[in-house]
RNA sequence: GCCGGAGUAGCUCAGCCUGGCAGAGCGAAUCCUUCGUAAGGAUUAGGCCGAGGGUUCAAUUCCCUCCUCCGGCUCCA
């Protein structure tokens, strides 16, 4: 007497009676499930195995097999932090307490901790954990757990007047402890194999600076003591790589308080990145036919009311006075090409036309936000802006994909595709809008790509493309962007004469390719550990003379390599050869030559790689053939002594 | 911007609680050593103790304000 229906992942269907649970579903589909099941899935919500379905949900079984089982077993751990707390603290105060990607934090208010308060309530952890409490779902009146909160709690009857507004509420509860949750949890604290508390920080109720301030403690866990020790090591390993670090471990810039903060100075070492880095944008912008433009970084406010910035953007733009009159550093530099491609008439052959500047834009950031490269006041987009006649939108965009595409691999970054779409705030009307995004859907389904929709993310003058790369340590970043605009050509009232002679209005594609050079560079510090490849290094070679005795040859050997315009130095320091072999390593010097008296006499380099490879009597021709073809194929690591 | 933590030599940090001559390691300079695949030795220099104000006979140390950085929140390329 099945009256309802399930849909289970393999896309089957299964009867079962009205009112069934989850976790009875899992039963009708075999015992053994049914005993396993931990919670379940419901149109891809995870929810209590308690959890009435209805009738054509899609649902999954969650056992301690799922990979959302981890999830389960996190929350879990949210309540045992949350139990020893209580614990420990009477005066403490719980909010709320959910998991994360990485594991869990509980927001708390009413207490003061530290770093090694944290350690103790840890111990106390571990007495619940192996205490082995048994965890129960108990369901309460909402008048009865409104009862529960009502003489200390405000923000648990926040919850319950909101969320949690059914007339039967959910509460969790192991040993004295109990909790208003929707859950999932796991069936006892035993099963929680290895936790940690990782750190204090500070929160506000619901997110809203306008609300109570609360403490964050952040913390994971795992089913194993293992999982949690490759937990740990993954962050050590990324706080090793942090490119503030490094940055100024390799030299590479620096953000010095007396410059002010988010404005960074970049060294020889960083710089010739970032050459290298633009060279390479230059090229392939070359190869698909832009036009170098440049503007300068001050404008008359004007310019920005034109353009809609001043209205959308002014509270992050600087403003400065000059002559009683407002100018403004620019946020974008779209409004400079479009007022260059309004100083000409154009007609329809001279379309698509593409202007490109390495454009460096000022954006006054929230004070808290900036971080070392991330999140910068001054920063320089690789920008391109073509103004296309509306046929030739496909194409463009198809080609700016390729040219993404082209640069992601270089630098073996997998990537996911989102489109985003009208903002709150945005200039231009529905017609516009919904033409823009259409184009854009389209031009994705036709090239098909898979897509996510972020809706409410696009620019506020018109809908884009973005490309989320991941980089080495599985971290996602925003880069590359495609964005169609139809408003900027309104506002700057652009015009092609068309073949009939009357004139039309063409359509605006920003694109960048890396994004800002900033945040990309930041991401291939850490994404490379600081061991850029050959093309990229700083310094590509470095040349170990044994002795002062082959600091002649030595300089004959860097003559020769710069000839072929690779960057090379010789480390002339008295020191001994393990030291002069260390300080490389340190630097990640992708080769070193080492040369003493035999390979002086011979007429040949010792070559050794900083992967700790070694070679002797190495023809330096050979070696030179070698690194020109490890440089001009952009190869990631160095492969000589493969 | 908001909450919390922190700013001492070029770098990493001790000293601060309990006020009384500013410390170490690394790096740098000089000298010795000329070395065969991840740290040779000695000597010397280097400081507005983030900035301003206050308390005190005396402030790196205690108090206040500001600046900057770090961890978060909110925002974003």
């Amino acid at each position: 007497m099945s009256d309802i229906a399930v849909v289970l992942p393999d896309g089957s269907e299964l009867g079962v009676p009205e009112g069934a649970t989850l976790e009875d579903v899992a039963y009708e589909i075999g015992p053994g499930l049914g005993d396993d099941t931990v919670a379940g899935k419901i149109e891809g919500e995870l929810v209590d195995k308690a959890t009435p379905v209805s009738d054509g949900d899609r649902i999954e079984i969650v056992t301690d097999q799922s990979d959302e089982y981890l999830s389960v077993l996190r929350h879990s751990a949210a309540h045992v932090f949350a139990q020893a707390l209580l614990r420990l603290y009477d005066d403490a105060k719980l909010t709320i307490g959910p998991w994360t990607e990485e594991g869990f934090y509980y927001d708390i208010t009413g207490v003061d901790l530290d770093e090694g308060d944290l350690r103790e309530i840890e111990d106390e952890m571990q007495e619940i954990v192996d205490a082995d409490y048994d965890i129960e779902r108990v369901v309460y009146d909402r008048e009865d757990a409104v009862a529960k909160y009502e003489d200390d709690n405000e923000y648990k009857l926040d919850i319950l007047g909101r969320e949690a507004d059914e007339a039967e509420v959910s509460f969790y509860e192991q040993a004295e402890f109990e909790d208003l949750c929707q859950g999932p949890h796991v069936e006892s604290t035993g099963e929680i194999g290895a936790f940690r508390l990782l750190n204090i920080s500070s929160s506000y109720w619901r997110g809203d600076e306008e609300n109570d301030t609360l403490t964050r403690v952040h913390g994971t866990a795992f089913e194993k003591e293992s999982d949690l020790e490759e937990f740990l090591t993954m962050r050590e390993e990324a706080k090793e790589r942090d490119h503030r670090k490094l940055g100024q471990e390799l030299d590479l810039f620096s953000i010095p308080t007396v410059t002010g903060p988010g404005l960074p100075l970049y060294h020889p070492n960083g710089k010739t990145i970032l050459k290298e880095l633009e060279e390479y944008g230059e090229s392939m912008n070359e190869e698909y036919g832009y036009d170098y433009v440049e503007t300068p970084h001050l404008f008359r406010t004007e310019l920005w009311k034109q353009s809609g910035h001043y209205d959308n953007y002014v509270d992050d733009m600087f403003l400065l006075d000059v002559n009683d009159e407002e100018y403004g550093l620019k946020p974008m530099n779209c409004p400079g090409h479009a007022t260059i491609f309004e100083q000409n008439s154009w007609s329809y052959r001279d379309l698509p036309v593409r202007y490109a500047e390495n454009g460096k834009v000022y954006r006054k950031e929230q004070r808290g936000e900036l971080s070392g490269l991330s999140r910068v006041w001054a920063f320089t987009i690789d920008d391109g802006h073509l103004f296309v006649r509306p046929e030739q939108i496909e194409s463009e965009v198809n080609d700016i994909m390729a040219m993404i595409n082209d640069v992601l691999e270089t630098f073996d970054l997998d990537y996911e595709v989102a489109l985003a779409t009208r903002p709150e705030k945005s200039v231009g009307g529905d017609e516009i809008w919904e033409k823009a995004e259409s184009q854009l859907e389209s031009v994705l389904e036709n090239a098909n790509m898979e897509y996510e929709l972020e809706a409410g993310d696009g620019a506020f003058y018109g809908p884009k493309i973005d490309f989320a790369f991941t980089d080495a340590l599985g971290r996602k970043w925003d880069g590359p962007t495609v964005q169609l605009d139809f408003n900027m050509p309104e506002r700057f009232d652009l015009s092609y004469t068309g073949e009939d002679n009357e004139d039309h209005r063409p359509v605006m594609i920003h694109r960048a390719l890396y994004g800002s050079f900033e945040r990309f560079f930041m991401v291939l510090i850490e994404h490379y550990d600081g061991k850029f490849p050959l093309w990229l290094a700083p310094e590509q070679v470095r040349i170990l003379p044994i002795s002062d005795d082959e600091l002649g040859y030595a300089h004959r050997l860097k003559n020769d390599l710069e000839d072929a315009e690779f960057r090379v130095d010789i480390e002339d320091r008295s020191w001994t050869l393990g030291r002069k072999i260390r300080e490389a390593q340190d630097d990640r010097v992708p080769y070193m030559l080492v040369v003493g008296s035999d390979e002086a006499e011979a007429g040949t380099v010792s070559v050794r790689d900083r992967k700790e490879r070694e070679q002797q009597d190495v023809e330096l021709d050979s070696f030179i053939d070698h690194l020109s073809d490890e440089r001009a194929e952009k190869r990631e690591e160095p492969d000589f002594l493969d």
